[in-house]
DNA sequence: CGGGCAAAATAAACCGATTTACATCCGCAA
DNA sequence: TTGCGGATGTAAATCGGTTTATTTTGCCCG
């Protein structure tokens, strides 16, 4: 039964009061280290429960250099990418023991330093970073100015300080490539909606490279600016209405979620039958692709293990004192195959696995 | 130039002492209060600055009740909605000079409580509470119990005791009904994938109330229930094609994006032209629905208006110590018209305001 | 019965800021 | 010169835990 007139909150005096105990001894209780009597741990236990203690887990870390606490930097919460990315990092934090605090750049190069600063100043055992688009690593240069623990996540390049969590788009869009050629397409269209992001490049150059090295006879166009969307729907249109019959691509893989929408509306737009007269597949999934008619075929992400496997790299820098060379982790993409690519002669499954 | 071999973090006793001053004057110099000659003051920034030092946010409060931090508990972090929800809370709140520290109860009621009581360890200032779907109160129960201070966020009935900011799900309901009436639709589907949430239960009576009072020849048709999205999808077809000529719907309105989805895709899976033979519109916005072919007509939430207003109704209690009987703040929808609906002979606007 | 030693408990220092209560300093009027 | 008051500055208490150094307890054995 929870006290009924406390006005302030119980602290830890409170109990070793109510125990009969010093703070100390109920410290250590706590924290379920070193040696108490069985008699007295109950006791302390005891009170506790009657009056409803809860330590307060900042004062908690007080005397130490860190706190149980990861900070998470991404560059926007509306998209559900890094939505998804910061609940698994979360969750990931969480089952570890970790708070997290989390807070949106909102691709802006000199909030996410001010931000990775501030998780400084919050005194983060670590941080997650997923770096704004135009990589040119402000954040992750005040990471390594305030030499703070970190791990990068997504649209980054290798770092000579730290480790970093990308999905493996190379591998990802080279399975892309197989899945579309052994389907039997032979022109086909790479459409990316900007060229600044490393993961967009290496997308790119995925694709392009295992199609070079499957078959000569395989013609890929591509289509990629940073214009605005206006313009690169005209380009699209131009790019189409110039390539009748023949020179018509059969098939389109775009290289980003916003791409994928682009191409779609397009397409329908013109009245092009999907998959029948060309096939679609993007990279990146979303929920709107799953249940959309016809659905499309995407390279899905593994936010989940990127999430934990960030976390999982973090602590061991933090917790075990990991040291040693900063590590590259790939994780494999997954490929959903739904309707807007024609069933394909080579794999049965709907599910398959590349990278 | 920031010293090069600090190794320990400086503190305000270092930057005293570097000043040569006490460390109670140097405070009072950062939190600009009180008098200090101006010799001092500029010693002190001299100190500051030759240090590199930031205060410990957290420390920082240690001797106040309440810390200068907000929590937000929102029901996922996925779903576009609650990302920008909580994106935009977190820029309210530091643009009033609070940090927020932000979890996902991930639909779970007993986690939502959970959190609930981990925020009040955390000694926040005050709370933000997006419930989870079925809405039983235990987070309210909790923020009750431990007697915070809280605001109450979509998704809410009247609470006794805490100020609550939802979408008026009722007026926009209204106007929608007005629009597709307006646009000449005698018959019409409201379409909804949930009975449980009471936003959806609002819309529902909002659409049926003012249709009924605009024009007793308007007929809705409702089609909702919590089945599993197969049997929903099921339930769609078999509607359909119970209904054809005349007694088919000219127009349908779903009641959340889920709905919109699962609608468009059914009405595309059977050729139907969007919106020759029917017309569609829906609750909730999302980006795809504005770049898809049709673009989607949809009530869009005023998110960045209601964290703001839901930071602002926090921070009037937690601050000015306003007290009184809590209040429900409704924000405004606003309707954005695209091409599922076809251009309606009363509002030439592309965009109208609702509720 | 007393010595020795490990186990258990605790007093006090500590973390890094704020704030209170008090001490100094200064100018100026009596 | 003394006294007074406002302007400045500082020592020390405080927040709520953890940790260290120390003391007390308890047990076994000679």
């Amino acid at each position: 039964m929870p006290e009924e007139k406390s006005r302030r909150r119980a602290t830890i005096h409170d109990v070793a009061r109510t125990a009969g105990l010093s703070a100390a001894t109920v410290s250590k209780v706590l924290r379920g280290t070193s040696t108490v009597k069985s008699g007295n741990v109950a006791k302390v236990k005891a009170a506790v429960e009657r009056l409803a203690y809860r330590m307060d887990p900042i004062v908690s870390g007080l005397r130490n250099e860190r706190r149980r606490i990861i900070g998470a930097v991404v560059p926007d919460l509306e998209s559900p990418f890094f939505g998804a990315l910061a609940a698994g990092l979360e969750r990931a934090a969480e089952e570890a023991g970790y708070a997290m605090i989390l807070a949106s750049s909102r691709e802006s190069e000199s909030r996410e330093a001010d931000l990775v600063a501030r998780m400084n100043d919050w005194r983060v055992a670590g941080t997650v970073l997923a770096p704004v688009r135009s990589e040119r690593g402000l954040g992750a240069g005040k990471l390594r100015e305030l030499d703070m623990r970190a791990v990068l996540v997504d649209r980054v390049s290798a770092d000579d300080r730290y480790d970093t969590v990308t999905s493996d788009n190379r591998a990802a869009s080279a399975g892309a490539a197989d899945f579309l050629i052994d389907g039997g397409h032979r022109r086909i269209l790479l459409h990316g909606t900007t060229r600044v992001s490393k993961a967009v490049r290496t997308r790119h150059e995925g694709f392009v490279d295992r199609a070079r090295a499957r078959d000569p006879d395989v013609y890929v166009d591509v289509l990629i600016s940073d214009d605005s969307l206006e313009t690169q729907r005209r380009a699209l249109q131009d790019y189409l209405n110039a390539r009748p019959g023949r020179r018509r691509p059969t098939a389109v893989f775009s290289l980003s979620q916003q791409s994928t929408l682009l191409v779609l509306s397009e397409l329908r737009r013109r009245g092009v039958d999907i998959p029948g007269q060309i096939a679609l597949a993007g990279f990146d999934d979303a929920d709107w692709m799953r249940a959309a008619w016809p659905s499309i075929t995407t390279v899905a992400q593994p936010v989940v293990a990127m999430s934990e496997r960030a976390v999982a790299a973090l602590l061991a820098r933090v917790e075990s004192g990991k040291t040693g060379f900063p590590v590259q982790y790939l994780e494999p993409c997954s490929m959903r195959i739904r309707q807007s690519t024609p069933p394909d002669r080579i794999s049965p499954s709907a599910s398959l696995r590349c990278g």
